[in-house]
DNA sequence: TCCAAGTTGTAGCCAAGGCTACATTCTGTG
DNA sequence: CACAGAATGTAGCCTTGGCTACAACTTGGA
């Protein structure tokens, strides 16, 4: 099990309020991620082909179509994207410049993890994930490292 | 907006099933992240004062109580913690084990941010919730970089 | 000793993000 | 030009992870 009479080894610990922003930070990540993924999809689409179908947006995601259309539905309630039924989705003005941020992250966060040795594939695997984790001031420093690197 | 008309700049996007793939993993390394978290924070709470009552728990997460005592519910059904009522939580063989492969993860995610520069603060932070999200993949490359960094 | 205050536990609510099932609308083709 | 099949939309359900409010238990000090 574990330690069970009086503390032996101590471990560092932060601040409990230190610790509680932190992973309150983590919890507010995770909650953006989803339209960040969505208003990203969307644009790659709308770029690629043209159009972004709901379908398109389910079948990518991995998720049923009707899931995609609720999401959707937040998008359009947030401003990021507009959609009239049976017409595709498109992206506001603020749903592309967001697109680009995350895409524009997304990129480095893959770049990054390439430059310290992660193969492709799981690159590609985990920056999905970690991507919504990364904050400016990471992003900033991954940067720097890439072009020290050249 | 985005481009109206037919393709006109063209992106590469993963093949259909790949991406859909990649998203469903992110997705799934999401719902294990709290037991995760809870995990290795209890750990951390046993290692240092010798117990982890679900109050400090709570407010170490910054969460209210009545939440923690939920999500320790779950933990003990998944084999992961026990306690008995008013008595404190422990870990079980496996949550210890889980706790301690959780804490060598963030620790190699935080000193990687901070070998390619990340601040501190910062990386503390963002390994908080980027490490849910790093496969062991990942993580071996993380320690090969930073063994070779020395 | 005993009781007030803190801790723990329970109940019930909410929103988000999944799903299936069904209804509606479009559209390409025979 | 009609209609079958695909795409789209709607309804309603489930689980998870939050919350508040209240009830029950423990315990340190007067």
């Amino acid at each position: 099990m574990a330690s069970p009479g009086p503390s032996t080894r101590r471990i560092e610990m932060p601040a409990e309020p230190t610790q509680a922003k932190r992973f309150g930070k983590a919890r507010t990540a995770q909650s953006s991620a989803l339209s960040e993924d969505y208003v990203e999809l969307i644009s790659d689409l709308l770029a690629d082909g043209g159009e972004a179908r709901p379908t398109d947006i389910a079948r990518r995601l991995g998720v049923s179509h009707a899931t995609a259309i609720k999401t959707i539905g937040r998008l359009k309630r947030e401003g990021l994207a507009v959609a009239k039924p049976y017409r595709g989705v498109f992206l506001t003005e603020a749903g592309e410049k967001l697109a680009e941020r995350v895409r524009a992250r997304h990129r480095v966060v893959v770049d990054l993890l390439l430059a310290v040795g992660v193969p492709a594939e799981a690159a590609e695997q985990d920056a999905e994930g970690m991507e919504h984790h990364v904050s400016d001031i990471s992003l900033a420093a991954f940067g720097r490292f890439l072009r020290r690197k050249q």
